[in-house]
DNA sequence: ATCAATTATTTCGATATCGAAAGAATGCGC
DNA sequence: GCGCATTCTTTCGATATCGAAATAATTGAT
């Protein structure tokens, strides 16, 4: 999406700057989880275990908006490294879910902080207003889109 | 990223937000070029050069937000398809301009407009102040990251 | 109880994407 | 003008990702 100056068109001047502004930050973000191994998708599966729990596979998918089938993938990286676990939910035996290994806990502790700190320092062109501006404004469109998906 | 109802920590709940936003209105683009056999990056060197003009395999790589090792084999497929073609800037060697076939200049005329429509539903969740509201942020955000960068 | 429909995960084959290094052309400093 | 650092594109090898089909487990209607 190519547009510029004062746009004739608000939506699809915002949508490219959205996505622009989502892939800096992300692009900031990178070398940071690729020097400790990780890629973007992974350490979202850590982080997400981390702050919620062992997950199951479909709940992660979603959570980290990748396909299942992708899912699998990158959790058989993680597992082969040893820092995350399978294991099958016994209450519903379709589900496999996800546990962080004592490594896998030791890893993404040890990562989160400066990773939320890089967050924080890509942000801070924005003061806190702006910031909460955002995210409502986001959370509105993200939610508005998913349900248009059928 | 992980977090929800009040955010202890703006800049993380916002990242995560931007986020599932711009993947949320992607997705819901996709089918329509996926239907007309085109992947998002494929469709973005179209546009550009519908938009722009013929560019170089470097400027184009910049606006779609990929790697110039990507843009190649993107490149390739259109080329491959009769939808652009390779033409070296003869002002300096060293680049390949990219320019629209007349199938391709079909194609990206015919697709662009319900494309953008698309983009305009999604975005309607959010009113016009709204909308530039949420560009200028995005904006904002996304010039501090990619200056941030190297 | 049985089986059809549903849900969860994996497999499969194909493509997209990347980072690093190689290759080609340019331009700068001298 | 010469050579060297720079810029642009491609190649290479590896991984990430996808959609569709296959597999496994559960649920629900009868």
């Amino acid at each position: 999406m190519v547009t510029g100056g004062h746009p004739r068109l608000p939506a699809l001047d915002a949508y490219i700057k959205l996505v622009r502004a989502a892939s800096s930050v992300t692009a900031l973000l990178e070398p940071r989880l690729r020097a400790a191994g990780l890629t973007t998708s992974q350490f979202g599966v850590l982080e997400a275990v981390h702050h919620l729990g062992p997950l199951c596979l479909g709940d992660l998918a979603r959570k980290i908006l990748t396909s299942s089938a992708n899912l699998t993938t990158v959790v058989d990286s993680l597992e082969r490294r040893r820092l995350v676990a399978r294991r099958r939910d016994p209450s519903d035996r379709r589900r496999t879910e996800v546990c962080l290994t004592a490594r896998g806990r030791r890893l993404i502790s040890g990562l989160f902080p400066s990773h939320a700190r890089a967050i924080e320092h890509a942000f801070s062109t924005l003061d806190d207003a702006e910031q909460r501006e955002l995210a409502g404004l986001c959370r509105r469109l993200g939610l508005a889109a998913a349900a248009a998906k059928p």
